[in-house]
DNA sequence: GAAGTGGATATACC
DNA sequence: ACTGGTATATCCACTTC
């Protein structure tokens, strides 16, 4: 029986069936009911001819494809059909083969036997089904269709399928058509464990909470309680059990935790394995899968697993103030809510009301992943709708990624067939090119200065790649007619006059970045912020995707034409400045400060209006604001300004601070706490004064042994295996000793240390490296002349002041008496 | 034994 | 290995006088 219902598609998944793959798509219909498609595709990839062949020479080299077969081990494949069509690859067009196979899988091994000398190239063989599926049905995700079909009822096709899957209707689609958007929010269930040892599967599962809408639930084989919302059970088994339960009972499309690819969900998968419990989340009741890469993925049957941490790490870290990506510091600072104060002490010591603590901590870290789901569900949402790969995966997906399945899903309307993914040898030399000129960075002259103008360009580098038609398939290799010619110091390289489509592709970003930061200044919420924030970042990500090794459409001459032309540029605007009298203070790639002076905000206004009327392309110079006062110092060990370090005092009173020890993490908390109350008050009144006493005080209570050791603490992140260091500093010496104590410590892992004093005279610093609870004191010496006066040097300089001298209690020359 | 230098390492800026 | 280059600054390990 035919039916048409609408439809919004979740989740994707792909199975096979007489040799055959067949798209299986979870969703909602409108009425809110589970829905899973059946559907399938054509499998196909391209054998591009070389020029000049003749079409009988291709219909004979399409005969021989249509013969071939492949047997491989589980199936034997074979090529259905061929035709031929004009494609484009790379821009330019040719007769191309479009090779009709029985199974995605076995494409690459067709692709192989393909070895005709009149075929310059095979291509699309790479793309998973799931890709093909999205790009030829032009079922995208998470928007709304009206889908016709059969529906599946006790029917006996595909083997039963719709049996075995837990939704209300199972649809054999017969054809799709787009339909008018409906809003949607998905129904999302945190989740959250808490257990007995650190490493995966080696303790116990001692609770799991879950939050939702109008729920949340903690289930525990502990101790009983009398908090509605805690559920005690006899065992660990049932524990397990009873979490899938209210997961089905639930019903959620998205199940989401927080770091939980790496830790919740396999945990629970590693110990229902060792109870003989089986964790059946999919909704054909199979257990979550894990991918085994650099980090491990879980992915569940028909509900999309969303670990936050991936999707915050990529989208969202370079923004943040965070220190660190865990849940505690992320929901602080995107909710302003932490977690609950908790100790983790052995499991045999908790007793009584200290249960009910814990249960608590672990509901509400449930709680804080799903709040900060809903903060993070319209750009998860916008991504996906964008990059037109399934949520499971745009969750997950590198920035890289990102913007080269932009490009492969809007491929479509260029003709274009899709360029393969690099293989490791093409990797290996790309790698091995040389580095080419990046930005341009103005030299400051160290000094505070009054009343400062920032400008900066918007999006500036996906601006320069759209103004000049910067990319591979635009790239020539020599100068022709109407092309674009670009120095990039070690060549002149040219680019057509016609538009390629990654240019254009990134127009559009660039455009719907607008039009968010437009809606941002009207309406300045956090959301519409990191929206407007996370459209920026795919623009200027496309950039460092053409100078990425790993990328489709690597092109080192279109990335350093990019860095080139903006460096042209963003001179241009500075002597441009510089010409209507303002005072250049500093740059950075696409920002310039200079002195207001004399000139009224409406004299920047129109000299800014006079420089972008000569800019070219969509190129777009913006005032980014005014700053009351600004301060830039020198060079550690030389007398020129310091590049990327400087400090701000903006007309609202906040203080913006770039590159000082202050924002540095593997600086001590008090050196950095101290740097920054003096820039503050510096900023704030003008003089260093005040600021010269206050870092006296701190002085004297380094001396005195007043200073809690939290303050001093050090941290640093272990980038590669102890094992791998060839110099050990400080935080490695420290890292090999927690390792001998037995404690886990990897790449990630951050090191947290103290400097102690020594009896040896000349130990070095990692020598002195202490863990916090290893015995010693701190190291006065150290902390005065390491930390806290290199952190306040650089800055009293500015003003004549030699601190050096206070630990000395020298009185100093260029205040007087005070 | 002090001083200087280059490499290794981490982190920030844009 | 999972976007790019530019820059500061530390500590270590070595060389030099």
């Amino acid at each position: 029986m035919e039916s048409t219902i609408k439809f919004i598609p979740i989740d994707y998944d792909y199975f096979d069936f007489e040799g055959r793959n067949y798209a299986k798509v979870v969703g909602r219909d409108d009425k809110g009911k589970k829905v899973c498609l059946i559907d399938n595709c054509d499998v196909y990839f391209w054998a591009i001819v070389n020029e000049g062949v003749s079409e009988k020479k291709i219909k004979g080299i399409c005969g021989k494809i249509d013969q071939i077969v492949v047997d491989g081990k589980v199936r034997q494949s074979n090529v259905l059909k061929t035709e031929v069509h004009n494609k484009n690859f790379l821009g330019k067009e040719y007769r191309a083969i479009k090779i009709f196979v029985t199974n995605s899988k076995d494409a690459h091994n067709i692709a192989d036997e393909i070895g005709f000398k009149e075929i310059f190239k095979r291509r699309e063989y790479d793309l998973s089904y799931i890709t093909k599926y999205i790009i030829e049905r032009k079922l995208k995700p998470l928007n709304w269709y009206e889908i016709t079909g059969e529906i599946l009822n006790n029917s006996m096709e595909f083997g039963g399928i719709d049996q075995n899957i837990e939704v209300d209707t199972v649809l054999k689609v017969n054809k799709i058509k787009e339909t008018k958007q409906i809003p949607y929010s998905p129904r999302v269930l945190a989740f959250d464990i808490e257990t007995d040892a650190f490493e995966i599967g080696e303790g116990e599962i001692l609770m799991v909470s879950l939050v939702g809408e109008n729920f949340k639930k903690v289930i525990t084989c502990k101790q009983d309680s009398k908090l509605k919302y805690v559920e005690k059970v006899e065992d660990e088994e049932e524990l397990l059990e009873r979490f899938v339960e209210c997961v089905k009972e639930y019903g959620p499309d998205i199940l989401t935790g927080y770091y939980s690819d790496g830790f919740d969900l396999p945990y629970l998968r590693a110990r229902a394995d060792k109870l003989r419990v089986k964790l059946s989340l999919g909704l054909d009741g199979s257990q979550p899968k894990f991918r085994r890469g650099n980090v491990m993925t879980g992915k569940i049957n028909g509900l999309v697993h969303v670990d936050l941490l991936r999707f915050i790490r990529v989208v969202y870290s370079q923004y943040m103030q965070s220190e660190t990506m865990g849940l505690n510091d992320v929901a602080y600072e995107l909710l302003g809510e932490e977690k609950d104060d908790w100790e983790f002490i052995p499991t045999k010591d908790i007793r009584g009301k200290k249960w009910d603590e814990f249960y608590g901590y672990n509901l509400k870290d449930s709680e804080l992943t799903y709040r900060l789901f809903e903060k993070i569900w319209p750009d998860m949402q916008e991504f996906t709708r964008v990059v037109q790969e399934p949520l499971f995966d745009v969750s997950r997906y590198s920035m890289s990624n990102l913007v080269e399945n932009y490009i492969m899903h809007n491929l479509e309307e260029y003709n274009e067939i899709i360029e393969k993914k690099p293989v490791n040898d093409m990797i290996g030399a790309r790698r091995a090119e040389e580095k080419y000129e990046g930005a341009f960075v103005f030299q400051p002259i160290p000094g505070l200065y009054e009343n400062i103008v920032f400008f900066d360009f918007t999006s500036m580098y996906g601006s320069v790649i759209v103004s000049f038609n910067l990319s591979r398939e635009s790239y020539l290799n020599k100068k022709t007619k109407g092309s674009t010619e670009v120095d990039i110091g070690e060549s002149k390289v040219y680019f057509d006059k016609d538009t390629g489509f990654f240019p254009k592709m990134l127009n559009d970003i660039i455009e719907t970045r607008k039009k968010y930061k437009k809606e941002y200044s009207k309406d300045p919420t956090n959301l519409l912020k990191a929206r407007s924030n996370s459209f920026k970042l795919l623009a200027n990500a496309a950039y460092g995707y053409l100078g990425y090794f790993g990328a489709r459409y690597y092109c080192r001459e279109a990335a350093a034409s990019t860095a080139a032309l903006a460096r042209k540029e963003i001179k241009k605007a500075i002597s441009g400045i510089e010409k209507k009298g303002y005072k250049i203070v500093y740059s950075d790639t696409d920002s310039i400060a200079f002195l207001k002076g004399k000139k009224t905000k409406e004299d920047v206004g129109d000299m800014l209006k006079g420089i972008n009327s000569d800019l070219p392309g969509i190129m777009e110079l913006d005032l980014e604001g005014f700053f009351k006062r600004g301060i830039w110092v020198t060079k550690r060990g030389g007398d020129f300004g310091a590049k990327k370090k400087y400090a701000l005092l903006g007309e609202d009173g906040k203080t913006k601070i770039k590159g000082f020890e202050t924002v540095r993490r593997d600086w001590c908390g008090l050196a950095r706490e101290t740097q920054s109350k003096i820039l503050g008050m510096i900023l704030t009144n003008g003089d260093e004064k005040k600021a010269l006493e206050y870092l006296k005080k701190v002085i004297k209570k380094v001396k005195k042994r007043e200073v809690e050791l939290d303050e001093l603490m050090m941290r640093t992140k272990l980038k590669r295996n102890v094992e791998d260091y060839k110099a050990s500093g400080p935080h490695v010496v420290v890292a090999k000793r927690m390792k001998e104590m037995g404690l886990k410590v990897g790449i990630g892992t951050l090191i947290e240390y103290f400097i102690a004093e020594s009896n040896e005279k000349r130990a070095s610093v990692g020598a002195r490296a202490k863990l916090v609870g290893e015995k010693g004191d701190y190291d006065i010496d150290y902390y005065l002349k390491n930390q806290i006066l290199p952190a306040a040097e650089n800055i009293f300089e500015v003003f004549n002041v030699n601190v050096n001298e206070l630990i000395e209690g020298e009185k100093q020359k260029g205040l007087g008496d005070f």
